[in-house]
RNA sequence: GCCCAGGUGGUGGAAUUGGUAGACACGUUGGACUUAAAAUCCAAUGGCCUUUAACGGCCGUGCGGGUUCAAGUCCCGCUCUGGGUACCA
């Protein structure tokens, strides 16, 4: 019955390699992918989060997020837009760093080799990407508009200096990254970490607090990754409240969103880290106090943070007074106030705050609830309720009692509202040597010039050794011939700045690069960043979900601020894909021996098997396993495909069946719609009962051919240009117009009713879609195999909802 | 700890707005083809029960409750797994 049942034409065999190759190669000769700026057309911009060329080469995971921005792309330019979807390479960053030092090997020569195996297997999967706008973070060329950047974010007053705890090991005398420490110990040795201040370049980010906060609101963003955002940014609003110390004319300034609470404040906690500390302990308990500082310093915020464990504290022997009722409430140094946040202290009220009676709990402290409600003797009681305790608030709830309470402060001038963020200032440098080097020079009266634009790049020099010089600086601090220059601009002696950037400066703007990545006179030109920006889909992994998008976010409204972009926002959607598990479940590692490398994949099924079995796996955002089998399946899809189609035997019929069109339009809409909604999984699915539907009907008209080969070219790009180009048309499929569906072969006359009885499906009518609910229940009534149900009862109620299902409750 | 997700057959998943749970695919089993195997094709396939068969019944979307004519979908509580947690990116 089936042609290939003969399996002896050998024509017709599915060579995934040759097809893959020809194509390749047909579109790098002809430029098929080739994109300028053109105002005849609509634009789209689609942008992958892009890669950092590690050694292990591309990932399975990689070419997830880029088949379906793939997808997208072709789809969107054969709807007519205008696509640009660029790739490069987010190539500066530690691990190439560190094998630098292990062998000695110029990290640029790591990095270059790195992105060759890249970029070959990129090819191999046979994106639509225009490689003229290839970009590489740590190539001069881009890194100098960076370092531009960061000159404007300068001279706005958004970049300073200050002394920031990091993880120093004293052994290594190197700073460690948070990765690179496992259980309090330097990974490489287990050596102890302690947290030292160090100077360091900061980004005023939270003076963008509020931007960032309300922009989000217009972002077509997952719900999740924007609430992520919000409770990052944590805006909350309170007040400030002045606390006088006895027997002292210092003064505490504590900030609280429940200075409703104030009468129930019997106590205070310093952090570790504030100045008042030295300066109220009270000489008898200095050295424990010291002490429990040095402890402190060791532990990260996350362990001090950490609700499960016990709370630690030491008392200073000072007392402060409540402004409130005039008592005397001891001053304690605990290690879960982070200097970080608000003033770096607070006012203890243990009987409405989980923390705090933790601690009075713990240190026998005494706990006063202000509050009706709950059971302070088994927990903190943080809801709302009428005061007591609490003077000229009694009776009042929370809202009325925080605007009275405020009041009364702000008139007594020991308080004023207050609004604080738990976002914090970007700590920008790093002491290392692969990043970017900060313009910045350093004279030798300590006065600091960040240079002009006229002086840029400052390029890295070449070094011997790649390990920190041992002071805590980075290498370069030892490449005197680098380090001390004579100004040329103010003829003064200079020490450049030794601290490199994040690996996040690079990825900031480079969506921005790509509408003009061969501009060697500006880092873009006005007319392409008007034409392409903003990013209209943005693709990449949910661990980004707060960093690197917010980092960008607030480097793009910058830019906005200075008149160098036009929108407030650079991308307007955004999608998460999940992360894609070995075999096992497990997350793939190298450890584990379950990485899936994708040359191996093509060199057995094809790119395009890979392609589709990335996108048939699941929905794009979910977490979900890898499966060899997973990928035979759909190799099989495409060799029945393939054998079908490319047949002449199969495409004889001259008018096509009913049955046939009706499927054919079913899959154009289905597959438009599901591409636009990025649910490829279905869409492919789609495709599948399509072909199962051919090869049961037998032949199929050649526009029925075309028309299903073009749905196909954006999954599987290589075979739909073969396919193309066996049904006699020219190359390429890409440059045709996707094919539209029309209604009229979508009509349904009947509809087949699920019955049920109380909610149960007992049987299925099949009615004219023309009826009306009364005719519906009649027929549903009159059934035969209604009577079994119905019991001779009357039913009480009758649901008809059209073309969709009949209940009747008895 | 805190913030954010997710849990559906043996497996990946489908069910787009509360309306037929399990589309599509894998796997498994049986059959065809073959000297044989592979490949390919055909058929069956959530579990339990009933029945010679046909027909049919009960249970079933992590667990426990709730709302509704109707819940995988909405609400409350729990549990397990994953991501982020500011120097991995």
């Amino acid at each position: 019955m089936y042609f290939y049942k003969k399996k002896s034409n050998p024509f017709m065999e599915y060579k995934f390699n040759e097809i893959e190759k020809k194509w390749q190669e047909y579109w790098e000769k002809n430029k098929t992918f080739k994109v300028e700026v053109d105002h005849s057309k609509p634009k789209f911009f689609i942008l992958d989060m892009f890669p950092y060329p590690s050694g292990s080469g591309l990932h399975v995971g990689h070419p997830e997020g880029y088949t379906a921005t793939d997808i997208v792309g072709r789809f969107k330019s054969m709807k007519g837009y205008n696509v640009l979807h660029p790739m490069g390479w987010d190539s500066f960053g530690l691990p190439t760093e560190n094998y630098a030092i292990k062998t000695g090997t110029h990290p640029n020569i790591i990095t270059q080799k790195n992105i060759q195996v890249f970029k070959r297997q990129l090819k191999s999967l046979g994106f639509a990407y225009d490689w003229n706008r290839e970009i590489a973070t740590s190539n001069s060329k881009y890194y100098k508009w960076t370092q531009w950047i960061f000159t404007k974010l300068y001279n706005k007053g958004l970049a300073y200096e200050d002394e920031i705890q990091v993880n120093w090991c004293p052994d290594l005398k190197i700073v460690l990254a948070n990765e690179e420490i496992v259980d309090g110990k330097s990974e490489l040795g287990g050596h102890k970490v302690i947290r030292k201040p160090m100077r360091q370049w900061m980004l005023k980010i939270t003076e963008y607090a509020d931007k960032l906060l309300e922009d989000l609101d217009e972002l077509d963003w997952p719900d999740n990754i924007k609430e992520m955002q919000r409770n990052w940014i944590g805006k909350s609003e309170g007040a400030n409240i002045k606390f006088k110390i006895a027997d002292n004319n210092q003064i505490i300034e504590v900030f609280t969103t429940r200075s409703d609470t104030l009468f129930g404040a019997t106590y205070m906690v310093l952090a570790p880290e504030h100045e008042l500390v030295a300066k109220i302990t009270i000489p008898e308990n200095k050295k424990t106090v010291e002490e429990y500082i040095q402890k402190a310093t060791v532990k990260s915020d996350l362990e001090r943070t950490d609700l499960a464990k016990e709370k630690t504290g030491v008392f200073t022997g000072a007392y402060a007074i409540n402004p409130a009722n005039n008592q005397k409430i001891p001053i304690w140094v605990a290690d879960y106030v982070l200097i970080s946040y608000g003033s770096g202290a607070i006012m203890a009220v243990p009987a409405h705050d989980q923390r705090d009676w933790e601690f009075a709990r713990h240190f026998d402290l005494p706990i006063i609830p202000v509050l009706e409600g709950g059971d302070i003797e088994k927990e903190a009681f943080i809801e709302d309720g009428a005061h007591i305790n609490s003077c000229f608030l009694d009776g009042l709830g929370k809202e009325d009692a925080v605007n009275k309470m405020d009041n009364w402060l702000i008139g007594k001038k020991i308080g004023k509202k207050e609004i604080n963020y738990k976002l914090r200032d970007w700590v920008f440098s790093r002491q290392r040597y692969w990043g970017e080097p900060f313009p910045v020079l350093k004279y030798e009266d300590g006065t600091v010039r960040c240079l002009d634009e006229d002086e840029l790049p400052v390029t890295l020099p070449d070094v011997d050794k790649y390990e920190p010089s041992g002071t805590g600086e980075s290498p370069l601090a030892t490449i005197d011939s680098w380090l001390y220059i004579t100004d040329p601009k103010t003829g003064k002696k200079a020490r450049r700045e030794t601290n490199t950037m994040p690996q996040w400066a690079g990825s900031c703007w480079y969506y921005l690069r790509f509408c003009d990545p061969g501009n060697d006179e500006k880092a873009w030109s006005d007319e392409a960043e008007k034409y392409w920006m903003p990013v209209d889909l943005y693709v990449g992994g949910v661990e980004h979900a707060v960093l690197h998008l917010l980092y960008a976010r607030f480097w793009h409204k910058v830019l906005y601020d200075l008149g160098l972009v036009s929108t407030k926002e650079p991308f307007k959607k955004l999608v998460n894909q999940g992360l894609i598990l070995g075999e096992d479940g497990e997350k793939m590692s190298k450890s584990r021996g379950n990485v899936i490398n994708p040359d191996s994949v093509i060199e057995n099924y094809g790119a395009d098997s890979l392609r589709l079995y990335e996108m048939f796996m699941g929905p794009l955002e979910k977490v979900k396993p890898w499966s060899e089998n997973g990928v035979k399946g759909v190799f099989g899809f495409l060799i029945r495909t393939y054998k079908f189609f490319a047949n002449p035997d199969n495409i004889n019929k001259e008018t096509e069946d009913p049955d046939t069109l009706k499927a054919l339009h079913q899959t154009i809409k289905k597959v438009e719609n599901d591409i636009e909604g990025l649910r490829f999984n279905t869409a492919i699915s789609q495709m599948m009962i399509f072909t199962n539907h051919c090869l049961k009907a037998g032949t199929v008209t050649r526009n029925t051919a075309e028309i299903f080969t073009k749905l196909l070219s954006p999954f599987a790009p290589h075979l739909a240009e073969e396919l193309w180009e066996v049904l006699g048309n020219e190359p390429s499929i890409a440059n045709e117009k996707f094919p539209a569906y029309s209604e009229e072969f979508l009509k349904e006359d009947t509809f087949e009713y699920p019955v049920s009885f109380n909610g149960k499906l007992r049987f299925k009518i099949e009615l004219s879609i023309s009826l009306g609910k009364e005719e519906i229940e009649e027929a549903v009534l009159n059934d035969k195999r209604a009577e079994r149900w119905l019991d001779g009862k009357k039913p009480k109620k009758l649901i008809v909802v059209p073309k969709r299902i009949v209940n009747v409750v008895v």
